[in-house]
DNA sequence: ATGTGC
């Protein structure tokens, strides 16, 4: 059997893209990633297949500690990680969704081509950095105040529609219908929601951004056509998150974790995978207050989408329904939810932990909207300022390898740190422009340096071992036109 | 990711 050594791990090829991490100690389940040997090589460089393995010994988990082609270190858990915990007899931990709760991204369509916005670029990435708060801290589109915020953290997308920012029809092209039932204000502190009643309607920094890109290249025509995707249509890809209310909300339920279930916690390899037991107050308690982030993060997603609608509106001087301006789809990259899934002919409910993952969820299931069932669900896959992204479909075999998942993007392949010793943000943004016709307009030069496309790993690679799995099938790709960031 | 920390 052919085998990948990386420090005291050894991890054993059960197909071309499947390298399986065995069963040892108190390890539950073996560890699985999906990758290209090239893509493993990356992943080996930092923690990813210790965390990968101590993953492994989270209650409940089931069949396989998951890591995706873009897999990289995290908090406790990967980057690019998925864990199926049991809902009854398993586990939910912060640390296995992410900081970030509810991070995602959704493109909206146009019928504009390249040509009609070549020129324009200028005018209209100023219109956009001008109209869409973001970077670090407070300032967005809405300001809330108490009884309107408790409205967003219940009802997420909902809300936004029945106040004027979108349509019905945005509803049915989010994940989720864009809210989750379960959320309850209540369950969120008071801390968290201050950090997050001037932030609704931003970007944020970092990674996040808003980006005006160009389809170039089709790869399945009937599956193009049925997202309404050509060559040469401006599109725009929205990735943000839940701010500092998500991140609050995080840190809040970690803290009360790790106090309560000491016992646990205290069996457990990483005290970063700090966990509460299904069935007990605090895993009831986080859900709902999750629950409430991932309502915040979507109907931030909502607020940007509707304001950049209003953007081009005035740029191009067409209502926003002339130029179709149409939601394609709204996915979450860092998420938990109770779902059902086939383990040995049984469906059980399983606390599924996506954190850097995509649902990439196949033709048939209930989940996927309507206007997509017969096909699959759109996934959306962002690469980095300089490359392309991708909008695959959920593919046919990630419900019996992944629980219904794939990869989230190109993966970091340098810290932050490291980044602003290599780049300079001001060399970046000329280069892109000179060479590639991008144009990046951002609050800070630090965050366009942390963020040069040689910072990440090989978008097209990663979606190219998703494609050849068959868990999120290849359909169209993109090219940056204009991108504002933090 | 993040009022870039406990």
């Amino acid at each position: 059997m052919e085998t990948f050594e990386a420090g005291n791990i050894t991890l054993n090829r059960v197909d071309e893209y499947i390298w399986e991490l065995p069963q040892t100690g108190e390890m539950r389940v073996p560890g699985r990633v999906f990758a290209s040997e090239a893509l493993l090589e990356e992943i080996s460089q930092d923690k990813t297949l210790q965390q990968l393995q101590n993953s492994a010994e989270l209650p409940g988990i089931t069949k396989y500690a998951i890591c995706m082609p873009d897999g990289h270190q995290g908090y406790g858990f990967p980057v690019g990680g998925v864990g199926a915990m049991d809902a009854e007899n398993g586990c939910i931990s912060p640390g296995a969704i992410g900081y970030d709760i509810n991070c995602g991204v959704r493109l909206v369509k146009t019928n504009l081509r390249y040509d009609e916005l070549r020129g324009r670029e200028e005018e209209l990435v100023n219109a956009l950095f001008a109209n869409i708060p973001s970077g670090l801290g407070g300032g967005g589109i809405v300001e809330t105040d108490e009884a309107t915020l408790e409205e967003i953290l219940s009802r997420g997308v909902e809300w936004a529609v029945d106040n004027g920012w979108g349509i019905a029809d945005d509803l049915a092209r989010c994940e989720d219908e864009g809210s989750r039932p379960e959320a309850d204000p209540g369950m969120v502190s008071d801390r968290a929601k201050g950090r997050g009643k001037n932030q609704v309607g931003s970007l944020g920094s970092g990674n996040h951004f808003l980006e005006v890109q160009r389809v170039t290249d089709v790869y399945d025509d009937t599956i193009a056509s049925s997202y309404g995707l050509t060559e040469e249509q401006i599109v725009v890809l929205i990735h943000c998150g839940s701010r500092g209310l998500g991140h609050q909300v995080c840190t809040d339920y970690l803290r009360k974790i790790e106090e309560r279930h000491t016992d646990l916690l205290n069996r457990l390899p990483d005290k970063e995978l700090a966990a509460a037991p299904a069935g007990s107050e605090l895993a009831a308690e986080y859900y709902q207050a999750m629950g409430a982030a991932i309502n915040y993060a979507w109907t931030n997603r909502q607020l940007i989408m509707h304001r950049t609608r209003q953007v081009f509106e005035e740029v191009f001087e067409r209502p926003w329904q002339e130029l179709e301006m149409e939601l394609l789809y709204d996915v979450a990259h860092n998420i938990g939810k109770k779902e059902t899934h086939e383990v040995d002919g049984k469906d059980r409910e399983f606390y599924v932990h996506r954190k850097g993952a995509t649902r990439a969820f196949p033709a048939g299931r209930p989940e996927v909207p309507e206007t997509y069932r017969n096909v699959g669900q759109p996934v959306i896959i962002p690469g980095s300022m300089g490359s392309g992204s991708y909008v695959l479909c959920g593919g046919e075999r990630s419900m019996s390898l992944t629980f219904g998942s794939t990869a989230h993007g190109a993966g970091r392949l340098m810290s932050r740190t490291q980044a602003k010793r290599e780049f300079w943000g001001g060399d970046v943004q000329d280069s892109l422009r000179d060479q590639q016709q991008i144009y990046v307009k951002a609050q800070s030069g630090a965050t366009v340096a942390e963020e040069a496309p040689g910072v990440y790993k090989d978008v097209d690679e990663v979606v190219r071992v998703s494609n050849e799995l068959g868990i999120g099938d290849r359909v169209a790709r993109t090219f940056p036109v204009c991108n504002i960031k933090g």
